[in-house]
DNA sequence: GTTGGCACTCTCTGTGGTGGAGTGCCAGTC
DNA sequence: GACTGGCACTCCACCACAGAGAGTGCCAAC
């Protein structure tokens, strides 16, 4: 249906487009790609790849511009893997270097995505399941407020206010002692479970205070599964400003709405590999008109969340998916590491 | 120098550019405010005001808007103080029902103020500058890393990465006795003095590892000063994409750099009181032609931090600052109360 | 299947003209 | 002396229009 030099064509298409912002004519086309045929030919190819709706025009007597099946058909088929400058090869070895906890390597890896593709990164919070309980505090604030501090074995700090009902301090100390005891070593979801048998193991006095923790315990493991999400580049959108109902201005609602972003990153997860939405592919509405490339990270074995980029559908897609999965590895493994 | 008229004259060119966004001449001035005098009247008075620097045309023959300096005066001297609607004082009431802990408290004052403005809304994690240590663990993550994890009388609980170099976890938890015991109670500058002479007094196989705690502990307080700040509120820039290049743009590039935050909302500290930096009066460059209304929130005795909003020059000073006002207010007495 | 030629379409740019809003000024009135 | 009505003037915003340029579709020829 569509031979070698169609292809071309759309792919030549997709590219000028990308860099230059313009419908492009089967003038410009031969000049720039030296395709080895006149205008003429390349129009006739041209009117066949519209037909079958990889391309369309703006207005007649204008050039052609990728549409979103076109850029699909790019994406999936005829995008070169273009590898990353040694610059920005650099700039993730060391971009990291130095995070001070996991807050801060998020932090760093968003200003770091949104600074090699030049758009607007999002970063989701590692999920770390394989992470076991490592440590259990209950601090006293006062006779009856507390809060409940949990440490994972890769380091991150959860905290949940409780009330302590005015327990004596003999007791907080009795029953941090058995849950330490119980728990550490599990993973969340189990040390969830096992605490909820403990509670009846208790003696009846630590009871009440033991269930009003293990209750906070559980609003901890499970609310917290990263809802959380950090955005970056923003200042990027500037580049579109000319687009800005249908591009900057939904971007910017969908970044305050952390449940949309969690939807745009989510429904990407499962693969640690690059995964790509154009236009309508995305399941957010009024993002109709921009793409979102993602990828999950972690380790070879384990999917901790997601990271990608959203931008207008007329991205560099190659150089946006490279960056994309290069820093994708690269906080799996430098988290991995610890 | 300016007669009861010509300020009324001022008040009403300055409250219908807001309301109007364009330049307001003499006619409707009449029409819309009741002035009663002729056009012919205002006329003359304007071009007072405009030799004077209040306001200025944008060329002959249009209407006048106010300048920076119009809008000073107003603010200081014309706005009358708007009251907030019961839909608004209401809003705040519950906005913070059901807060879980200080970043919650933070995410939703964000969006609150956000909110009843319609603008750009930041918030500075408030310095609990009166809070005391509450307690100091150590956490071990491996032989070599553990986590220093500091809570605070406020709840408030920081960590921080700490190399243990192998030491026992006898020595971990002698050492974890000696800090709490010497620290709990001291606010977070007395105790890193105290621990700074502390460690002096430590027996010699403590030494090592209870100094690179006691840095990490150093660390913790001094970097920590609320260096964080919190956005929300980013698409109702979208009310001004007209202006993108003088407004939008410039905004979310500042949003994007923590340091121009805190100069932004920082220079304003020490008051407990509503403050308004208009046009060039702010300290940085490109917020040239937007205005930030801030406050600093805490305590009748004392001020932890700051809040505000930015948004464009034209903007409705009144209300603004009451909101402002309102939830600074709110969320001290709210974080005062725990 | 490919190409050159040609008529056609549509956007973009610049030009000139017009209407309207608003001003500044002046002479007259209270 | 302050206010007002009148008037000439200025400048923007809007519109219509023409011409250039880019690009197309189609057709006949190779």
């Amino acid at each position: 249906m569509l031979d070698e030099r169609k292809l071309s064509i759309l792919r030549a298409i997709v590219t000028d487009y990308v860099s230059m912002r313009e419908p492009v004519g089967s003038r410009a086309l031969v000049e720039r790609y030296h395709l080895d045929v006149s205008p003429a030919t390349v129009r006739n190819d041209m009117a066949v790849l519209e037909e079958e709706g990889y391309i369309m025009q703006p207005h007649t007597s204008a050039g052609r511009i990728p549409t979103d099946k076109g850029y699909r058909l790019f994406v999936d088929r005829l995008g070169a893997v273009k590898p990353l400058s040694t610059a920005e090869r650099r700039a993730i070895e060391t971009f990291m270097a130095g995070a001070v906890d996991i807050d801060d390597v998020v932090r760093r890896t968003v200003r770091l995505l949104a600074q090699i593709t030049q758009q607007v990164a999002i970063v989701q919070y590692p999920i770390l399941s394989g992470a076991t309980v490592r440590h259990l505090e209950i601090v006293t604030l006062s006779p009856d407020r507390g809060l409940l501090i949990l440490v994972n074995s890769a380091g991150k700090v959860d905290q949940r206010p409780v009330d302590l009902g005015g327990a004596s301090p003999e007791l907080v100390a009795d029953l941090r002692g058995r849950l330490n005891a119980a728990l550490i070593g599990l993973t969340p979801t189990r040390a969830v479970e096992r605490a909820g048998a403990l509670v009846d193991e208790l003696p009846a006095d630590v009871r009440p205070l033991g269930a009003a923790v293990i209750a906070a315990l559980l609003e901890l493991t499970t609310a917290d599964p990263s809802t959380r999400v950090v955005v970056g580049g923003v200042p990027n959108l500037a580049r579109f400003s000319d687009q800005y109902e249908t591009t900057v201005r939904p971007v910017l609602e969908a970044l305050e709405e952390q449940v949309v972003l969690l939807r745009l990153l989510g429904e990407v997860a499962g693969t640690g590999d690059v995964t790509v939405r154009i236009g309508r592919e995305n399941p957010y509405e009024p993002l109709r008109s921009t793409s979102v490339v993602a990828s999950g990270y972690g380790t070879n074995s384990d999917i901790w969340a997601n990271l990608g980029v959203v931008g207008p559908t007329r991205m560099d897609y190659p150089s946006t998916m490279a960056a994309v999965r290069a820093v994708a590895r690269y906080v799996g493994r430098f988290l991995a590491e610890g």
